[in-house]
DNA sequence: GTCTATATAGTGATAGAC
DNA sequence: GTCTATCACTATATAGAC
């Protein structure tokens, strides 16, 4: 049997990869039906609407990132919890391509489903963990910009030559640099 | 009379409005015409597309910081060149909140559009202004999470207790130090 | 669990009158 | 420069057979 239980997992792998390459609202439900050789009376009977694939993929791409931060949550917070909270993140990020490429991709439809609540949130909770609440103005803007120097790195340095290590292992340098000057500055 | 030569420019900040706040895909020509008060057809007099809007907003919209990128040009490459660069760019950013808020939700449509590439080619030659090519990877980085650090750190001060102009000042500073770490680093 | 067939509505765009 | 009217198309979604 080609298909199993399978088939709602598969309708998800394909509308990520259509969502991620062409946008939600580009894609439709005939384009996700067809690269799967089913019919689109079939989606319907695994999701109830097209939002609902997309809220299924948010979730499941995200979940990784909602553990992190509840990871954080239950350490002390301690420089070097920072330092290793960025160093997972980094490391995430690797595995979570999909979701940020997907997530800036579809930011328009994110925001009016609630999702972009949800996601600013996880943002602004990572945020949290890093920050000192009565720190300076600029050691605010330092922690916030070890978080997104991780994104900003990447993708700077996305055509040159190294290896994919290389650049993860500068990129989380930086990134803790800019956490221990804001420690230094509380 | 109400409308001279502005219509097309009325236009223009109708649809701004809309794509900035929906999405370009999930705005309607026919709510455009509407919030304008004309007809569909009178947007075809205007533009020839819908994509000729999105365009020619991208366009008008973006010209401050092509600008900004000419001027880096011309300068010489110096360090008190790079922090100016910088601070232009932060007080450029404040009258383009539009640009980027209206960039950000429509990524996935922009990208299909040659935009995309203009917009990726504008970034990389501001940050090729900041860089040093024969830097360390890791000075790289600080390079182009200065840039960067403008935008995640207004973001990241958005809910605090300060007026724009100290918000602004302390994310200037923290982007000139990565530029100046950058620098000694080389 | 997957199909065919269809309902319903909205889209971008055009032609041509005023 | 703006209108009416309409086109061709695609979309999401549903009903009901198999």
């Amino acid at each position: 049997m080609a298909s199993r239980g399978d088939t709602r997992q598969r309708i998800q792998d394909v509308a990520l990869e259509l969502f991620a390459e062409k946008g939600y609202e580009k894609t439709s439900l005939r384009e996700i039906a067809e690269r799967l050789d089913v019919t689109k009376a079939a989606l319907y009977y695994h999701f109830k609407t097209k939002e609902d694939i997309l809220m299924a993929l948010f979730q499941s791409l995200g979940a990784p990132l909602d553990e992190l931060v509840e990871w954080g949550k239950r350490q002390p917070r301690t420089l070097e919890m920072k330092k290793e909270l960025l160093a997972r993140y980094s490391q995430a990020l690797q595995g979570a391509a999909a979701l940020f490429r997907f997530m800036q991709e579809n930011q328009a439809t994110i925001k009016d489903l609630s999702l972009g609540e949800t996601f600013k949130n996880r943002m602004f909770a990572m945020v949290d963990l890093l920050r000192d609440e009565d720190g300076s103005l600029e050691d605010q803007v330092r922690c916030a910009t070890a978080l997104f120097s991780i994104h900003a790195g990447l993708f700077a340095l996305k055509d040159m030559d190294a290896t994919p290590e290389e650049k993860q292992k500068a990129v989380l340098t930086v990134a803790q640099e800019l956490i221990v000057a804001a420690h230094h500055g509380a």
